[in-house]
DNA sequence: AAGTATGACAACCGCGTTTAT
DNA sequence: CATAAACGCGGTTGTCATACT
């Protein structure tokens, strides 16, 4: 029953790679592309685990790594879609290209952790660190807020379960007592909404960074709920799966947006200021800084 | 100059999901 | 369908470099 195993434990190095370990692989996997990593260090000739190597590929070798110091605009965007997406480093690293989900969690952990707590706000939840006297650049709406879902906050410790391809971030309007929670799925849909919000996450504040990015929402109400989508509308910004990246294997269900979010060629998406034709109801997202979606 | 603290980053570990058998 | 391993991801650790005392 089952596989293989994937390596044999007793005759595989560890730690640094050597010059010569780099170059067989680099050089296997240049001739031989991508893939298999249970069966390449052997046809490699590489006394590495195979996870071993796809790890020293993707955060080191890959030759469309961009390496060195991050720019301000990256930093920015990091910021930014770590409020919507939370501590998912892979996702967000499929929006910065040339850089690693490994790069990015480090380069989070030692410079922007600490660049938020300067600003007095909470890295892990985006909100003001001492209930809101920190230098916050408030909407000039209600405050409708962004966060990571409840299962991505700051929690290091055990592993959450995974959620069933949904929820990806959930949006919560802070409408006094009917604060609703929106699950967004893989379509882009709102999938569900929920009167109150017991379940602990309690929001008050918008995710407010970077200063130059105004993050403001809104929820269209349970009617709309299924097929409600993320309109991109004159350069704006859709937040379904297809704009932020969140593709999986069987997220087949088409996104309706107007259309197709575009970034030629580095391009920054500008300020997006202009509500979706559904008025009050409507997801708004206003972002000056430097998405690229 | 030596010792210590801190920062940076590569690599490892363990878990959940996917997939081959 | 059940099982077990591969795969992929996020959290953590180890190690080296640099700054500070």
């Amino acid at each position: 029953m089952g596989r293989s195993p994937c390596c044999e434990k007793d005759h595989t190095n560890k730690g640094a790679w050597s010059k010569e370990e780099d170059d067989r692989l680099t050089n296997y996997i240049n001739i031989h592309g991508e893939g298999c990593w249970r069966s390449l260090p052997k046809a490699a000739g590489l006394l590495r685990c195979g996870k071993s190597c796809r790890l020293r590929w993707i955060n080191y070798l890959r030759p469309d790594l961009k390496r060195g110091n991050f720019t301000p605009q990256e930093d920015e965007l990091i910021i930014s879609l770590h409020t919507f997406l939370g501590n998912k480093w892979s996702q967000i690293a499929a929006r910065l290209p040339g850089r690693t989900d490994n790069e990015i969690k480090n380069y989070w952990n030692t410079h922007i952790k600490r660049k938020l707590f300067t600003r007095g706000i909470d890295p892990s939840t985006h909100k003001p660190l001492n209930g809101g006297s920190a230098a916050v650049v408030a909407s000039s709406q209600p405050e409708l807020p962004v966060v990571p879902t409840s299962n991505e906050s700051s929690s290091s410790s055990s592993k959450k379960k995974k959620n069933n391809n949904k929820s990806e971030f959930e949006l919560f309007s802070n409408n006094n007592m009917n604060r609703e929670k929106v699950v967004v799925t893989d379509s882009g849909c709102v999938e569900e909404s929920v009167s109150n919000s017991s379940s602990g996450v309690t929001i008050e504040e918008i995710a407010p960074y970077p200063p130059h990015i105004n993050l403001e929402l809104s929820l269209a109400p349970p009617s709309q709920q299924q097929q409600i989508s993320l309109y991109s509308w004159q350069g704006g910004v859709c937040l379904c799966r297809h704009a932020l990246g969140l593709h999986g294997n069987n997220h087949q269900l088409p996104c309706s947006c107007k259309k197709p979010i575009t970034h030629p060629h580095g391009t920054p998406s500008a300020t997006i200021q202009q509500p979706a034709p559904t008025g009050n109801d409507v997801f708004k997202f206003f972002g000056a800084g430097n998405f690229k979606f």
